[in-house]
DNA sequence: TTCTTCATGTAATTAGTTACATGATTGA
DNA sequence: TCAATCATGTAACTAATTACATGAAGAA
């Protein structure tokens, strides 16, 4: 165990990765897949983090390794602990971040002005696509759970939360997105030429105001 | 110059700023501002980062830097280049990124089963006061702009995309965040023991068919 | 038997954050 | 004239990504 490794600070990361071992013992492997299939829609990281994070957990004594040889490799078997459990409960009671989102091609919309107007559609197409394709995977999987036949079945009314959250988000995304292709389509071919309409502003207005009314 | 800056590559964080450039010269402190009142609601960074990523512009010869003293000290104003248009030009017209979400607090509620009832519902209130606050903030630059008063008025165009992305995701988070706290209502005290009501999921699942359609 | 894909990991690099420091300005 | 807050920046640190490497298993 590297002082480096016990010193070093649980990260929201940590306490992701510590949630799935408390659900059963999983290779490396197998965290990276369910973490790249589902966890990771809301908290998504690179492989090489989850092969390097329970290291920390292990230092930590929050879980366990076992090595267990593949031929002439070894594979690491991560399970855990009691200490585990209670600092995971422990989590559970303080208050989380709120969404944070990314939108790369959001931003390019911001700066559309300096683009054409072909180019806003582009990224608009590309953003629908997105969201077509994430919401056919999570379909998917939500039609498993419908048939009885989910991965972690037991844990249904959990997931559903998740799983109706990503729903909401990929319709909300398509949605706004079309919104935004009428909106653009109606654009002359110079994009810094373009006039807000006042009616569409004031709808999105309204809107807000909807959502501040308790 | 240093060889180490112009050798590094832009990321979509120089581009952010890039296109900030691309409206005006600003302050260093100006673009931390604007960052923490509007782009940061889409692309997020630290302050730190936005002193130091012009710097990289510089550079790379897409701004330009110029100190102006206040007093005892120096404040650096940053303008961008004919190369830094053009840059930004060409970046519009490359595919970005779909939207990249990271949401502790759903996170933990994956994980609900090992909270109590209570962690899960208080968790839930949080999302719901996030979206509230957040909305709250966005629906106060919409009112500027319908009144015509914006800061970037001549940009309402193109900054009302934005703004209607974020009123349809904060009242998607409300809304969510309320659903789901009826559903978690409805629990037994130790959420282990919650069963998923087949009829909620039946709906979920209709909604993800619904965006599935083109 | 060879090729491809699955599986398992490490190393090098970088992007980003937290912490710190201090001058300028304003209002009590 | 003092305190608080605004404004400006650097340094130290760390979380995370990209790139690389290679063995195992299954298909052709």
């Amino acid at each position: 165990m590297s002082t480096d490794q016990a010193r070093s600070r649980m990260t929201t990361t940590s306490y992701a990765l510590l949630g799935l071992l408390a659900l059963k013992p999983w290779t490396t492997y197998e965290l990276t897949q369910q973490m790249e299939r589902s966890l990771g829609r809301i908290w998504p990281r690179a492989t090489s983090k989850l092969y390097e994070e329970p290291k920390k957990l292990v230092a930590l004594g929050l879980a366990r390794a076992s090595d267990d040889p593949v031929g002439r490799r070894r594979r690491t078997v991560y399970s855990i602990t009691a200490r585990g459990r209670r600092a995971l409960a422990r989590w559970l009671r303080t208050p989380g971040a709120g969404p944070v989102l990314e939108f790369e091609q959001l931003l390019q919309l911001h700066f559309a002005e300096h683009g054409s107007k072909q180019d806003a559609l582009a990224t608009l197409a590309a953003a629908r696509t997105w969201a077509i394709e994430r919401n056919e995977e999570n379909l998917a999987v939500g039609r498993t759970y419908l048939a009885g036949e989910g991965l972690f079945q037991d844990r249904a009314a959990i997931n559903s939360l998740g799983g109706r959250f990503l729903t909401d988000f990929y319709a909300m995304v398509k949605d706004w997105a079309e919104w935004a292709t009428a909106i653009v389509d109606a654009w002359p071919d110079d994009p810094a030429a373009a006039q807000v309409d006042m009616a569409d502003l004031a709808e999105s207005v309204r809107r807000a105001e909807a959502t501040a009314e308790l």
